[in-house]
DNA sequence: CCCAATCGGTTTATTATATGAACCGTCGGT
DNA sequence: ACCGACGGTTCATATAATAAACCGATTGGG
């Protein structure tokens, strides 16, 4: 990795639970030294997308990101377009809609809808990015990519979130074959205890999986409002991969 | 500026108008070597802030932005938090309002909104990065700014964009007085021929000025709609300074 | 109240990394 | 079939990144 890519991967250390973060605490996170450390980030401030605020002199996400967003928005609509549809999924099911999109190798939220209908709801707000061995959203992806990413990451070392999780790759190569072939994937107490969740990918125009779509419901719940929820979610599947230009699983591609 | 801030840079040339480019063009447009424009390119997509489009082979903004943009809007909303307001200020004068925030030193549009009201209006979409010396925002920043970084405005070169574009810094340095004495600032025909716009300051915690809020008018209406507009102008500056955790002006600060 | 630790930031010789001219295979238009 | 422009690659050269030591300012504990 070149410099650049060093000083942009200081800005993976900001997430919704850390958003502000001192120089020192920067470079310890990210292990460089701390002039360097200086050097890169006030690039990053340089450029806007990283600001410093005035008072204590630490670091945060600049403003700079909300242009480039926009821009990004105006180009390729995707988060703005599926906003709606997560919504009215969350609406039908009553149940907290998630949305995941791949970036830079790694799956991380893109939105997300509540339902107000139960007090006891899955909170997203925090998860930034979603490892793919543990949560149904990342299975769908992972079952959809191409085998050289699929290997390099069911090879890496795979923590086990909580005692459910599964770790065994041959078990996950497995699970991922089921998903292909019913296009919905699964993951109960995998990733956080006690949530049970179901997603399905999502396609852009030239066949690649993109994202995935996802309901997250309490394990108390799901036997009652799981099998009814699976309909929505692939209609919202099949909805979201329409608005993103998409094409369709491409199930043989005739040579 | 560094090999960071160089790679960075090159964001800067895509715009609402030109939203993808080739990896030749960039090259031209940005004035580095090919080949460093490839590997400079090759680190912002793997750091999400660009993509390639498969089909083209050229480059546009990548989804990782819309991810920062998130946790910069969840520690920071300003954006989200003027929102309403600049929707409430476009409902009430019948004009387009418009919202911009300074960013790396320089002043990007952060959002607008369209009042439904009349079939000719101003568009305000195309508009990226915005003159300091020839937009209401513009000049309204420019009041506020620190010394140094006035002087620095004010002393490079200041295009004319319309005919009627003010570009000696004397004129424009008495116009800034007048503009910190009552608030608002103003801008006929200077940016755009027939549009009149208004603007407001908006300020930060810090006492910082950060951005600015304006209506932007078809000039043959300015006589019916400006003056009844300013008192919604100010009201609609206040209330996103205040949204934003503003400090007032700061008029005199008693040493 | 002072000492020690830590903060953000700076300097410097050393070294690794960015650079760019030339090149390659491919594609689309003529 | 040709030409030019495309995205991408190579490699010697030179420039820019690095990290240890240091600085003054803050801060928290004894």
């Amino acid at each position: 990795m070149g410099t650049t890519g060093k000083a942009l991967s200081l800005l993976d250390h900001f997430t919704s639970r850390r958003s502000v973060i001192g120089l020192s605490d920067l470079a310890r996170l990210s292990e460089v030294n701390k002039a360097t450390c200086f050097r890169l980030v006030s690039e990053l401030v340089n450029a806007g997308l990283l600001e410093q605020e005035p008072a204590t002199r630490a670091y945060r996400i600049g403003p700079g990101v909300l242009h480039l967003a926009a821009l990004r928005e105006a180009a390729v609509p995707r988060r703005e377009a599926a906003q709606a549809v997560l919504r009215a999924l969350a609406q039908q099911t009553g149940e907290t809609a998630h949305l995941s999109h791949l970036v830079a190798g790694r799956l991380m939220t893109l939105g997300f809808a509540y339902a107000p209908v139960h007090g006891i709801r899955v909170s997203m707000e925090d998860a930034d990015h979603l490892p793919f061995h543990a949560t149904a959203s990342g299975k769908a992806v992972l079952a959809h990519l191409p085998d050289d990413q699929r290997d390099a990451i069911l090879s890496a070392p795979l923590p086990a979130l909580t005692p459910e999780t599964v770790t065994d790759p041959a078990r996950l190569r497995a699970e991922l074959t089921g998903i292909r072939r019913t296009g919905l994937s699964e993951a109960r107490s995998s990733f956080e205890a006690d949530v049970h969740s179901m997603a399905v990918p999502l396609f852009v125009s030239d066949g690649r999986c993109m994202g995935a779509v996802a309901i997250a419901i309490p394990v108390a719940r799901f036997a009652e409002a799981g099998p009814a929820a699976i309909a929505a979610l692939r209609g919202a599947g099949n909805d979201i991969t329409a608005l993103w230009g998409g094409a369709p699983p491409s199930m043989a591609t005739g040579s």
